[in-house]
DNA sequence: GTTTTCGTCGATCATATGATCACGATGCGC
DNA sequence: GCGCATCGTGATCATATGATCGACGAAAAC
């Protein structure tokens, strides 16, 4: 697991300084020794600023092309499973798929979030990372958060700590219990009740796509086993969005483990306006493409040759 | 007088190699050589492509603070002249105000506008150097642009040239004529009349501001004298908006050149929705004071020690 | 066809930048 | 009070970057 436990408060004072110092970096042209003089700090210090300035996501850096990411692909996606907007990254052979999706995930909601909406979160590595990225500007515009599901509680907090003006709803329960009529007492209590009425209601959902592979999150966390992996891919499982599986067309399947999960079903997700999801990798194609074809999803954030092997399955 | 004939467009293809160049380079992380081994372009040439990309505004950083102006200052901006929004960049001792300004407000106006609005502008050297800013941003949206006077030929039909999907309308016309009733016929003209009503149907205006100085644009570029402005400053002038000049408490006066003016009277700017003036430096504090207490602009951008010194003057 | 001019390209080099290291300050537990 | 860990700082150095220059090739002028 990744840490995030990065300290993302800062002073106000610094933060004004910070700002000064990346608007003299990037809007002005001047060098890093340049601002030191001037604001009488060492050039090391400036460039250290700015480091964390891109970090907690300070400084933002957009590229204002329709090719942002590859065009083509994205109107295709849209065109196929009438995605309200599809965001498709440019191939790239090195480097962590998930930070770069989060990356971009990071940005389409930051242009989308406006002051005082709520965003619902699902479960993933995807989503923690988007969250990160959006921890300032979440608390700026002052979104609330909102878990779609139980267990997500260790890493919101991480990235909602240090800000006391945001709201933060959690259901406070892991992910999946061991034993249905649990689940049902969880589900029926007050609080748990509260933050998922408060969760129907949010102007966003962010969720992550998990395939049926055995590297799955929800294996390496513990919530599910390899045997029980073995048998929902049997009866046709083919992906999962905030731990509901199913099958290629998205319709969710009929599972016992779906009875043990604390959170939203797929009924009350699409009530959201808009789902957004951020997914990509080789193992995730088939999961992805059938939360499309199934309408599971209104964005879809994903990867260029995932993307590519996506639409070449439905165009054969 | 800046150049502003600098090639704007390029081809499609190169712009996606120019994105994908930007997207490996500011989200990756990847160095230029590593992007140069990639593509297969040598690393200079990445270089070359970045910059090219920053200079047309294909890439695009944005300070996400509430400081990345001065927080303190535009709020009490807003406050004392109930000002839509006002924006203040931090000082800085040399370097090109003008330049700066026109660069927050393209930033401005790139967050603002939307598709296939209009933007009404004015005159000035701020001006100017925002529509070239812009001049990507304008073609993408579809952004009309119309002039609020006569004048203003030269150089937006350099900002414009090369994109022929923009819709550009200029008062075909010069600032100000020798004589009243040579200005009345011109007005009166088929075509200024169609294209000032249109600029009456503008979402936005973008404006500068002119003190009542020697230096003043109006009188480098020969539309108005020294000696003129002497007479001006005696009835009570402290500046003009679009060759109108306005007392100290952004009242109009009543003065022949106004007779004389080609373009829309402060009755018809105040009647568009948003009107954004760009504005600095010392000598302009007065007339920039006087336009916002008149509650002749919607939206000021201005410089630090220029905000400054408004608000202590506003403050004694 | 030749020459001129312009623009693009890559090599070279000075500079800007950020990674690493070692030091000192601060806070914490014993 | 005394280590101990942690963090922030600046010094040093390797690397990334972009400015300059000459060469090449294409288009335009003659």
């Amino acid at each position: 697991m990744n840490e995030a436990n990065d300290e993302l408060a800062f002073e106000p004072h610094e933060e004004e300084l910070l700002s000064r110092v990346a608007w003299h970096y990037y809007h002005d042209g001047l060098t890093q020794s340049e601002i030191g003089e001037r604001l009488n700090l060492s050039r090391i210090k400036v460039s250290r600023m700015l480091d964390r300035g891109r970090k907690m996501g300070l400084i933002h850096v957009h590229i204002n092309s329709s090719y942002g990411g590859c065009f083509a692909l994205e109107a295709k996606l849209q065109e196929i499973y009438g995605l309200d907007e599809a965001r498709v990254i440019p191939a790239q052979e090195s480097g962590n798929i998930n930070d770069r999706l989060a990356e971009a995930a990071s940005q389409y909601l930051m242009g989308r979030l406006k002051d005082q909406e709520m965003l619902a979160v699902g479960w993933g590595a995807t989503v923690m990372g988007t969250l990160q990225r959006l921890a300032r500007t979440l608390s700026y515009r002052d979104i609330s958060l909102v878990s779609l599901t139980g267990g997500v509680s260790a890493y919101i907090e991480g990235v909602a700590s240090g800000r006391s003006s945001q709201n933060v709803h959690l259901i406070p329960a892991p992910l999946v219990v061991s034993q249905e009529n649990i689940a049902e007492a969880i589900r029926a209590e007050r609080h748990v009740v509260e933050v998922m009425s408060m969760a129907r209601t949010a102007n966003y959902a962010l969720v992550g796509i998990g395939a049926v592979a055995d590297e799955a999150t929800l294996i390496a966390s513990g919530y599910a086993s390899r045997s029980q992996f073995e048998i929902f891919r049997r009866q046709g499982a083919v992906g999962d969005i905030i731990g509901i599986f199913y099958d290629q067309n998205g319709v969710p399947l009929d599972l016992p483990f779906h009875k043990m999960l604390v959170g939203l079903d797929f009924e009350a997700l699409s009530a959201i306006p808009q789902v957004i999801a951020a997914a990509g990798g080789p193992k995730k194609v088939d999961a992805i493409r059938a939360a499309a074809r199934g309408g599971r999803i209104d964005v879809l954030i994903t990867d260029e040759p995932t993307a590519q092997a996506i639409i070449e399955k439905d165009q054969a």
